[in-house]
DNA sequence: ATGCGCCAAGTTTTT
DNA sequence: CTTGGCGCAT
């Protein structure tokens, strides 16, 4: 017992000795909270409680991998269930897919495929898309979803103009979805909680068998994943949630921040622990983030303190433009890893948005620094991957439409535009699966003979590649590659550039495949396979272990701690966003956002704007972030690398920022202006056009081994041991090289990413 | 049916 | 600067 609570402070045992009844973990960032949770399911388990009776909800299968590393090493070999939300749902809904009119073996759709059928159930709903878009049209549903509103509750629901639409689509969607035995990732919350709601057996049942319910990050939870975690703790309310309101960062997303903030009213008996003491940064940076968050009203006021020395006062830099950003940081890293004894991994860069990495990444590469780029699902969004995935979805699950209509052309073999269009049309009628359709292709008058046969064709092939379907992911994968002749047709499509990019790529997935085999030689599935691949996060793939510098995003920085930080970007209409601006509400999750990067820093960190960004191409002048203005100036060493700023520097008042000089004021006053323009320009209703995120590129930084390795170089692989380089392509981080490893195998790595070593 | 090339448009955060 | 949508030519 003591062990367990050895050098835990007043609080913190508190927490771990809780058993039953209700629990409020509010923790500040850095103040331990991993350590507690984990300590907790520890005397959980030693107080006896069965491990199976215990559930840890995390927000990413990172956090959960780590938790369950740290339960392991506490209490070694007890089965407790640990993952997110969303793998939890999968999870239960396999196993009680009928109850809600899905097979076992139903598909996740990606955020891109359920666009698709959006659109096919636009067309098939017969509603003009002229006013909206998908995209919106997607998004009301998705909020929906994450309130637990049905499609039949909208139905009879009073809704906005642009909410009609997505009312009348939502039914033929879900429609389109159960005939396809296909869900989408609010679908998984949403089957899961109604289910609860309508089967109170059921719900005793899992109650009774989920009585200890830890849930982390409470604070990003949904209305959904809230009533589901009610429906499981109403027996047995052994409900312990961690979170902190100030870390919210998730309500574009359908978090409610009410769920943590009315905890203590659901549960009148709940008993609530205050973790305040920070063990990660220095007084100046925490100063600096509470200073910051105080400009919010809704929240729950905490102290931050901690006991950790004075360090550097926070960096606020100005830079001339995005590309002086960019070089300044990498060389000051460059430099700090020669002369302070640091390592890439200490370093890690922030941004508002994603594209602002790419000038970063140039800037990277030529300090040549090793870095690693966090947004992650890309892989899985290139065409390649998608179309290799959409078999592997088809051969998993036959009503799969939007997968069949990935694949069914491609590699092109003479099933144009309009004989799917028929094929569909049919499918529509009969409320059938577009394959069923497609295997009486023939009996349909509106298809030509011509086409019939190649339909038949297709199907002919896809019966072949079904009999491989319990195979190993990897003899399927490379089967399916060879029944398609799918290199072949990258080949004769791409540039020669692209080539060996894309066909890198399919090794890569190649590579994952045979990993996956790996680590599940027993209980490996295809559809279990799939699942992995569709709940995967950007977090995920952070390597903590790499030796690089960590580009991300703001969000994907919770959780994680770095001993140096840099925020880029810190401009009015990025940071907060310009499409954040329309409430105070969005203002401070901005706000938030910006505390959850700061709070990252353990010893230093700079926070940082520009004079212009150029977004496509052309030039900008920039705004500071008004949030800039609310930070404790003595805590801070203000520096201008572009001398020509006076933002700061001339300011007469140093305690009230917010008193502009006269040129902010015309800058303010200029972006003022544009934007009413803009306001006055806009149309009624806004026409926004259809956009399918696309991956630009998974980039890998250049590890120090780019440019050593030559064919005929000996390189050992953790797994495959050694081998030969037989040959390479691609340069910079695309760079690829294929290995004959001694046991006979040929297999290629992006050098980037492999952990490869040269041996001679 | 396929493939090319132009044009236009659009730009948050993600399970 | 990138991506996707669309029209035209083969």
């Amino acid at each position: 017992m003591d062990d367990l609570l050895q050098g835990l402070t007043e609080p913190q045992c508190e927490a771990v000795n809780h058993i039953d009844g209700p629990l409020l973990m509010l923790a500040g960032p850095g103040s331990g909270k991993t350590r507690v949770v984990t300590h907790r399911i520890a005397n959980l388990l030693r107080q006896g409680i069965p491990a199976w009776q215990i559930v840890a909800l995390t927000f990413t299968n990172k956090a959960a991998d780590e938790m369950r590393m740290r339960v392991e090493a506490l209490a070694p070999g007890q089965p407790v269930w640990m993952g997110t939300f969303h793998r939890f749902c999968a999870r239960l809904l396999r196993r009680y897919a009928p109850m809600v009119g899905l097979s076992e073996n139903y598909s996740i759709l990606d955020a891109a495929d359920s666009r698709m059928a959006i659109k096919r159930a636009c067309e098939v709903a017969e509603v003009s898309l002229s006013h909206t878009s998908p995209d919106a049209v997607a998004a009301v549903i998705s909020r929906a979803k994450n309130r637990l509103i049905t499609a039949e509750m909208m139905a009879t629901m009073p809704v906005k103009y642009n909410e009609q639409v997505a009312a009348q689509v939502y039914p033929v969607y879900h429609q389109l979805m159960m005939t396809a035995n296909a869900v989408d990732f609010d679908d998984l919350l949403l089957h899961v909680a109604v289910l609860l709601r309508e089967n109170g057996e059921l719900r005793a049942d899992l109650d009774s068998r989920y009585r200890y319910i830890l849930v982390d990050e409470y604070q990003d939870t949904n209305l959904a994943q809230y009533a589901i975690v009610r429906a499981l703790s109403i027996d047995y309310p052994n409900l312990s949630v961690t979170g902190d309101p100030d870390q919210s960062i998730y309500g574009w997303r359908g978090a409610d921040i009410n769920n943590i903030l009315d905890f203590e009213n659901d549960y009148p008996t709940v008993k609530t622990v205050r973790l305040e003491q920070n063990y990660r940064s220095t007084p100046n940076i925490l100063r600096v983030a509470d200073q910051l968050i105080r400009g919010n009203r809704r929240r729950k006021h905490k102290k931050l303190f901690t006991a950790n020395p004075e360090g550097e006062p926070v960096i606020l830099k100005s830079y001339r433009d995005s590309k002086a950003e960019g070089d300044d940081i990498a060389e000051r890293i460059a430099h700090a890893i020669l002369e302070e004894n640091c390592h890439p991994k200490d370093f890690a860069i922030f941004v508002r948005m994603n594209s602002l990495t790419r000038t970063l990444e140039h800037a990277l590469r030529r300090c040549n620094l090793p870095y690693q780029i966090v947004n992650g699902t890309e892989f899985y969004q290139r065409k390649e991957i998608k179309d290799l995935l959409a078999y592997l979805h088809l051969i998993n699950n036959p009503n799969h439409d939007v997968a069949l209509e990935r694949v069914i052309n491609v590699p092109p073999r003479g099933i144009g535009a309009t004989t799917v269009q028929r094929l569909r049309q049919v499918a529509n009628r009969e409320q059938i699966p577009i394959l069923d359709a497609a295997r009486k292709a023939g009996l349909i008058e509106s298809i030509p003979k011509r086409s019939a046969v190649k339909v038949a064709s297709f199907v002919a092939m896809y019966d072949a590649l079904c009999v491989k379907a319990t195979a190993t992911i990897e003899d399927l994968v490379l089967y399916l590659i060879e029944e398609t002749d799918y290199r072949e047709y990258l080949e004769r499509t791409g540039d020669d550039d692209q080539d060996n990019d894309r066909s890198a790529n399919v090794d890569e997935f190649v590579t994952a495949a045979v990993e996956y085999d790996r680590q599940h030689p027993e209980d490996g599935s295809l559809e279990e396979f799939l699942e992995q691949v569709a709940l995967v996060s950007s977090t995920d793939q952070w390597e903590e272990n790499n030796d690089r510098v960590t580009l991300m995003t703001l969000h994907a920085s919770k959780g994680l701690e770095f001993p140096r930080v840099y925020i880029i970007g810190v401009e009015d209409d990025l940071l907060p966003h310009a499409r954040s601006k329309d409430s105070e509400e969005q203002i401070e999750e901005e706000r938030r956002l910006l505390f959850v990067g700061i709070t990252r820093a353990r010893e230093r960190l700079q926070l940082s704007y520009c004079q212009n960004r150029s977004i496509h191409g052309q030039g900008r002048p920039v705004v500071p972030s008004p949030f800039l203005m609310e930070l404790p100036r003595e805590d801070m060493r203000q520096v201008d690398a572009a001398p020509e700023s006076d933002f700061f520097d001339e300011d007469p008042y140093p305690d009230s920022w917010d008193i502009p000089n006269d040129e902010d004021d015309e800058i303010c006053q200029l972006v003022e202006e544009e934007r009413a323009a803009i306001r006055r320009s806009k149309p009624a209703p806004p026409i926004a056009i259809p956009q399918i995120k696309t991956a630009s590129q998974m980039t890998g930084g250049p590890s120090s081994l780019v440019g050593q390795l030559k064919t005929g170089t000996t390189v050992a692989h953790p797994r495959h041991g050694e081998g030969t380089v037989v040959s390479i392509s691609g340069r910079g981080p695309k760079c690829t090289a294929t290995i004959l490893f001694d046991d006979g195998q040929t297999k290629s790595f992006r050098v980037a990413f492999a952990d490869l070593r040269v041996i001679r």
